[in-house]
DNA sequence: AGTTGCGATTGGAACGCTCAAACGGATGCC
DNA sequence: GGCATCCGTTTGAGCGTTCCAATCGCAACT
């Protein structure tokens, strides 16, 4: 059986074929290669492997354009990227990112970008290319309080999930969506754990200033560990610094909790501020334990603790809920998926 | 003028305006409309302005899988995301991607991607994706010696353009090809000009193992600008370190330098390398000014000067090259784009 | 034998757009 | 006045698919 590929009747070596020259080869009509294709169950198991044997002869791939035309989805997702990021922590994004973008292959989906520089504009996308491109569902990340976002793609029955929970107050009337998140308050409580397995008690925490809700969670999670081991409030509050990211407000406020409250080890809500602690452990000698968070690259090149959201399960999830919405299968999962953090032990915890 | 989109005859507000319900409701033929958007000099001034009047009115977006079914092109442009890197290195690429993103929308271009785990299959899913999506073009990252993915595009008068440039020997028969490069032995040897300015003479060069082509344009920018500045051959290889990237090694091939060569700065291949480096300098207490390479997060994070790529307007130009081949309307400009990075000071080469 | 029912297959239509060709009216020329 | 020429516009067709209703063959039941 050698590779002939243009045999088929009217059909010429530079034309792509089309259902329509499958059908003639397969000896059938058009609408049941169709068939074949999208609902094999009407099929005779006979006719499926004729039609089969011709596809894969002529090489055939169905035109996601005229199907689209046809049927008003593309199997296309779209993501907004957004601006670079500064710091070290933007990069987690963009592992998100690839981990979406394999999950989505595997399952026959594509990811298509933009931009926008902010949400309105990132609404006026998610406008413009479901009117032109027929996008199927959203990606959306970075959520936040009053997330416009979320309430304009329910209101317009667009398919969605976000990476990250909705953060309004119970009481809001904002309808509920599904979403994948990781739980920040577990990471920083196993980073507790982690290190009281270690024989350290006063342990600090370095967090960013009142406001954000992903810094609340972590610091919630290092508050509680700590209250569980039986710390009192008023030596609580001074083992909790909180400093706007980078690396030299952390080294700084670790300077200051050190001398303050004199800590043994220390909790970061990010790898930047934990980089800062880490230079002052090291440079000043001080016996200091430090644990970051995220687990960037940075944290593997210098020998950091860190805690890892597991990202590609967080995208394998967040195409989990989409599908759901797709396909129409699911219905039964629940819609909001919670996963927990795990701590990537390294050098800076083990301190001697 | 209030805003009432539901006006015209046959319209209802629940169904997308097409071509035919502004044509309706201008007053015009479905061609006409066409023409208003795709070939303006054919129509009269006047009937422009009534046509436009009624794309705004109706809130009328062509459809792009209609018009991709009948003119065979999308408007998207493919772009592999390669396996998660590790190092600090890898975020180089994320950054050319969210210029790159940027500057294709500014365009009316979007990027799709997909993932693949080496060459075979990377071209497997052009084949793929030229097939079913009917992307217009591509842009290829990493290119290496016996890079069979330009040929295979090439073959099948697929547009493309590559970040970084074809780097078989010359005697080789591929056909040339549009590409978009950094120039990597002028950043080098920018950094070493950097370094004398300051007073530097032995400065190390701190590159990886023979076989990276990316790291022999490097090294020889270093070298060349040593030979410039007089230096002979024998010192020059023991001034020269070779290891595999990452910050352990680097510290290593450091220490291993000082100690035969004794310089008093070092450029590095690679901000991993260089931070390796730096940590060498600053626990030892060692003066000894780094530079590193790429300008990565960490770079500003830690005060490492470093040679910055310029990836916005390499993603820009790329994006020159493509249209070019798109809309046919380039063939003067160059086809070969080689920038020249820049070089970002900061505290790692200013030593007391 | 005639009807009903069902599984498998078919042909026509439509999705919204652009291409190619045809058309009508104004203008120019002999 | 007749004919070619031009510009601006319209008409018909078709891109490749899926939806929908119709059809066909066959077995089962009255």
């Amino acid at each position: 059986m050698h590779d002939d590929r243009r045999e088929g009747a009217t059909v010429d070596a530079t034309t792509r074929p089309t259902l329509e020259s499958v059908a003639q080869r397969a000896g059938v009509s058009r609408q049941t290669v169709s068939n074949v294709l999208n609902a094999p169950h009407l099929v005779r198991a006979e006719t499926t492997d004729r039609v089969r044997a011709a596809i894969d002869a002529l090489g055939y791939r169905p035109s996601s354009a005229a199907r689209q035309l046809r049927t008003g989805r593309s199997r296309v997702l779209g993501l907004r990227l957004e601006p670079v990021h500064d710091g070290i922590n933007g990069a987690v994004l963009d592992r998100f990112l690839h981990a979406l973008t394999e999950s989505a292959q595997a399952r026959g989906y594509r990811v298509m970008l933009f931009t926008a520089p902010d949400d309105d504009r990132e609404i006026a996308q998610y406008g413009e290319l479901l009117d032109t491109a027929d996008l199927d569902a959203f990606v959306l990340t970075s959520t936040h309080r009053d997330d416009r976002r979320a309430a304009w793609l329910a209101e317009r029955d667009v398919p969605f999930v976000t990476f990250g929970r909705p953060w309004d107050p119970p009481g809001d009337d904002r309808p509920a969506h599904p979403w994948v998140d990781v739980d920040g308050a577990a990471g920083t409580r196993a980073a507790v754990d982690h290190l009281r397995r270690l024989g350290h008690e006063r342990i600090a925490y370095l967090g960013w200033p009142d406001g954000s809700d992903v810094g609340e969670d972590r610091a919630s999670g290092w508050a509680a560990a700590m209250v569980d081991a039986g710390h009192d409030g008023g030596l609580l509050r001074r083992l909790h610094a909180r400093v706007p990211d980078g690396v030299a407000a952390g080294a700084q406020a670790t300077e200051r909790v050190l001398a303050d409250a004199s800590p043994t080890a220390v909790v970061c809500a990010s790898d930047s501020l934990a980089l800062g602690a880490l230079t002052v452990a090291r440079t000043h000698g001080t016996s200091l334990a430090v644990v970051g968070f995220d687990d960037t690259p940075v944290a593997a090149a210098v020998g950091l603790t860190s805690v890892a959201q597991p990202l590609t399960e967080a995208a394998h999830r967040t195409l989990d809920l989409l599908l759901d919405q797709l396909d129409g299968t699911g219905g039964t999962r629940s819609r909001e998926v919670l996963l927990a953090p795990h701590l990537v032990e390294r050098a800076s915890s083990r301190t001697p």
